[in-house]
DNA sequence: GTGGTCTAGACCACA
DNA sequence: GTGGTCTAGACCACT
């Protein structure tokens, strides 16, 4: 599956692989139905404890991403497209509102704030040679 | 002084009035010579352990924008104002990286992003009607 | 011979199977003599692993229920209708044995239950007007 | 908080916990804002790993039971109640669905079946010399 | 003190 | 093969 996990970031690995796995989902890599990696392949794959796997797949589960078939393996639910999208949708609006509440607390006009974002955009962008 | 915290925020509740303070002295709410609620007052009317309070006074203090005068309190230092502009655009920028971070993973281009904002800023301005 | 199973159940699937056909040798519905479905039609129209089918065949014939005759399939024996009833009784109980126990978890009076089954049984009986 | 787990049980030992505390908050001996054992003590009483309490309580929050506050403790939420008393009627009302289609199976009448729940239910009392 | 994350490794039931 | 449960013990941040 080309995860990939960053043990130096502050996002504990289990959330990083709950991240990818629902940006796979989102973009159609992972469709409905599909068989996700198993617990100790991935484990193997990634050199991390299959607990920590665990961890991250039963988190799926409860989000209704992902279900677990005894004996068989975990795969993607149907409904994960729809749920995925939205999960991501309410991430990003919570975080757009505190960035505006801060920004209006510092007074930043709107104009300005978007213009600091286009640059930091373009900086990250560079940054990552990407 | 009208702080709050969010028990449930990913942000610790140290930081969180570290960061609420930064953004009081920066709009002028708090002005250089003002006096900061008390550890214990502060701690009483947020019902939170004095020790956390303790700690982000602590930590203004090593970033010299408060100071603490022998048996009278924690004060707003001279320097302050100027001290939080920059740590306040820090916060901002942190806000806006990982925003532009949770976009990406969700792949949406910026263009999208900066629309959202602006609908939402839109909304908040305009109260409760959402 | 219509069987289904529910992979959310906390019932193994090879436990499903074996409880429905004893429900049927009760019921009638399969009567001695009569042939089982092949282990490989079964497995290929529930979409099972065969060996989840095998097993539970297997156990069917410990128990006297169903015997399997050299290349020409599994068969219910002349004994399983009374074996049957037996079982299906069991089955029965055990059911009531949790039912109770959960009630009882709950604080919810023996007699409370009882209404709380009359009124249920009503509406699976009137059908979906619920 | 009187807890107790039988290592012999079927049922898994954080699920116990769970059922035990979701019966307290029905009953009323753990009401909203009250502080339940911390994972430690807990465990330490128990004789049980602190992984395994820590389950428990994880799972506990995601049903809205229980919130954890970072450095202070595990605590009832104000929701719990109410939450606690739907969990187990959804619970029990599963129980009397499945129950009432296996004994419509066996074609067994209804009275027939509210006397096999009484008897049971008094031999059960019996047996537990409760 | 509190809970959160992670590892290493065991044993189990299910398919 | 699959996931589920549990233990023992480590290190971390937060209150």
């Amino acid at each position: 599956m080309n995860l990939n996990v960053n043990f130096n970031d502050k996002l504990p690995i289990y959330q990083q692989i709950i991240n990818q796995i629902i940006f796979r989902i989102v973009s159609g890599e992972l469709a409905p139905g599909d068989e996700i990696s198993s617990v100790r392949k991935l484990a193997e794959s990634l050199v991390i404890n299959p607990n920590t796997i665990s961890k991250a797949y039963y988190q799926l589960e409860m989000m209704g991403l992902a279900e677990k078939r005894r004996g068989m393996g975990t795969y993607v639910t149907t409904s994960a497209v729809e749920i995925a999208r939205g999960l991501g949708t309410d991430i990003i609006l919570s975080s757009i509102d505190s960035l505006l509440q801060e920004s209006s607390t510092l007074r930043i006009p709107l104009d300005d704030l978007v213009l600091l974002i286009r640059k930091r955009a373009s900086k990250l962008k560079g940054g990552l040679h990407d």
